[in-house]
DNA sequence: GCCGTTTTCGGCCCGACTGTTTTCAGTCG
């Protein structure tokens, strides 16, 4: 049956809404942790967990036992869970948003629904207004006024997408650890949480300190001339805005537990709760403080992460690999990926500049590629804004450049777009004069999976397309990828050398870290290039470098790690 | 509901904070 099965990220919601519903309910806290768990193994995983289940291949993901599994070939073949019909029957939908309000929690909502008759966010509000939560034991007049004001202050749209892109807070978060540092109030200073891990979008960014004098310093932090509002400020702790609109968290703590401190608060949770069970099952309790050992009552600080690692029986984990994806195991028997780095980058293989849609000069990218170390830089303007002759012009344009400049090869490319049916924007013979093509989808995005893969499969099948470029074409908060089948797209990658690209802008990172894990243990090589339209945009390419440390990926598996000469051996051979 | 170098049954991370409470349940990260 060739019918649409539903995507990674529908049967997570599915799974996400179950739990919730089952939350409500009172269902067993452990069965709901499951239902959770495998909603994110299952957003987590590169191959779509439907196919999988249909072949009752699922159980293989950890996390996916034979109900969820069986769950899923049900959602898949009638489009709903029985179990989740028989819960909207027995409770209304509201409740969901009702059980989320801030300080409120699923016992709370049922209580409300149960005596109050509340099913909706508006049927809370008028309760609270009119007093009467107060009537219900274990909750007062503050909670009506906490649940007033929670439900008065953000629009509820925005709470959905409240998380801030990675590449808008790096300089913020960089600016206020220097600071600190430069304070002299601190001792030291470590970003932590999901800006230490690199994630691709952050909510709160935590920074966290050792100080002598720790009232001191965050005295310093809430009075520094960018914040914009102190939320919160004590001895220890202090919470503020900044006029970007970005809230910092700052935590000043002991020097002798800082190592388990910072790894606490670098999380994920997942990592923790894992690293934890695992420490229970060999008779350790850890926590941010120390690890306890049960038996012998005996407990340890650690001064340094390398240090808490370490007494766990496991080497150092990179924050950016802190997400339970397989790192405990790996750091156990000292398999961990040697994971690539800026450093590591020779060159970018994907700049715009005002012959196309980018407001740099062609000279001016490429004397800013110079300043930034690069050893190569290829010039990729849009292919349908190079008609008539301006093609060959900037090629001309190009090798006046590469003549006049040391230290710096300028790589005449171009990025041609894929069309509907395939095919590219520009003849053959115009993608075979230039250095380096990237290929890219920048219309029909919602066509269907079959087809956007055989748009894909089409152009790297053309002897002259080197890389597709941000190979889903997503926009995070924005537009979802399209659908793709990945297996294939991997596999036609490697059989025709074509590599596939880690976009760095910064609301694409576009292959994700899961996809770039993926693509790479198929036997992809990977691209990690800016698509830069300004100078200050190559900066990025750091991004798409943390996305790809996050998918595991070593500087072995990425094609501009290496010199250009070997790039091109790389390269598809007609 | 998942899972197994103590287990196919009986476990499942840990601590802080809050509001409402005289010892704690619920929520949060």
């Amino acid at each position: 049956m060739a019918s649409k099965l539903p995507s990674n990220e529908e049967l997570a919601e599915l799974f996400e809404l179950l739990a919730d519903m089952l939350e409500l309910d009172g269902a067993d806290a452990f069965r709901l942790a499951a239902y959770r768990r495998a909603a994110g193994r299952i957003r987590d995983s590169a191959v779509p967990v439907a196919e999988l289940a249909r072949d009752h291949k699922a159980t293989r993901l950890s996390g996916i036992g034979s109900t969820i599994e069986a769950k899923i070939v049900e959602y898949t073949e009638t489009g709903d869970l029985a179990a989740l019909a028989k819960l909207r029957a027995k409770l209304p939908a509201g409740l969901v948003e009702v059980m989320r309000v801030p300080g409120l929690g699923p016992k709370t909502a049922r209580k409300l629904h149960a005596e109050l008759g509340v099913q909706t966010l508006d049927d809370l509000r008028a309760a609270a207004e009119q007093e009467r939560l107060r009537v219900l034991p274990g909750l007062g007049a503050k909670t009506e006024e906490k649940v007033l004001k929670s439900l008065a202050t953000p629009p509820r749209e925005n709470v959905a997408t409240g998380r801030i892109l990675l590449g808008r807070v790096l300089g913020p978060v960089r600016r206020a650890l220097r600071e600190l540092e430069e304070s002299g109030l601190a001792e030291r200073v470590s970003e932590a949480g999901s800006v230490r891990r690199r994630c691709e979008t952050v909510k709160d960014l935590d920074l966290i300190a050792t100080a002598a004098d720790p009232p001191a310093l965050t005295a310093f932090f809430a009075g520094r001339p960018w914040v914009a509002e102190v939320v919160a400020h004590g001895p220890t702790k202090a919470t503020v805005v900044s006029h970007e609109g970005l809230r910092f968290d700052l935590r000043v703590v002991p020097p002798e537990s800082y190592g388990s401190l910072l790894q606490h608060f670098t999380g994920s949770k997942e990592h923790n709760v894992a690293l934890r069970e695992d420490a229970v099952r060999r008779g350790l309790s850890v926590s941010e403080y120390g690890v306890l050992e049960v038996e012998s009552g005996q407990s340890v600080t650690a001064a340094s992460e390398e240090e808490l690692y370490e007494r766990l029986g496991y080497s150092w984990i990179a924050p950016e690999l802190r997400e339970n994806r397989g790192e405990l195991e790996a750091a156990r028997n000292s398999g961990l990926p040697e994971l690539v780095s800026l450093a590591d980058l020779k060159g970018d293989l994907h700049v715009h500049t005002d012959w196309s849609d980018g407001r740099g000069t062609l000279e001016e990218m490429v004397l800013a590629a110079l300043e930034r170390g690069h050893r190569y830089v290829a010039i990729c303007d849009h292919a349908r804004r190079l008609r008539e002759g301006r093609l060959e012009r900037q090629a001309a344009e190009i090798a006046a450049l590469n003549a006049r400049l040391r230290g710096i090869r300028i790589l005449s490319g171009v990025e041609v777009d894929i069309r509907a049916d395939g095919a590219l924007d520009l003849p053959d013979e115009q993608l075979e004069a230039r250095d380096w093509v990237m290929a890219s989808v920048h219309s029909g995005f919602d066509g269907s999976r079959e087809r956007l893969t055989g748009r894909l499969l089409a152009a790297m099948d053309n002897p002259h397309v080197d890389c597709i470029g941000h190979p889903t074409g997503r926009k995070i908060n924005r537009r979802a990828p399209y659908e793709l089948d990945f297996e294939a797209v991997f596999k036609r990658a490697v059989e025709t050398c074509t590599f596939l690209e880690l976009n760095a802008q910064p609301d694409r990172l576009d292959l994700t870290d899961v996809h770039a894990r993926a693509a790479a243990e198929a036997g992809v090589g990977l691209v990690i290039s800016t698509d830069a339209h300004r100078v200050h945009e190559l900066d990025n390419l750091e991004l798409a470098v943390a996305q790809a440390r996050r998918g595991w990926i070593t500087p072995e598996q990425v094609i501009n790690t290496r010199q250009w000469r070997s790039v091109q051996s790389l390269v598809k051979r007609l």
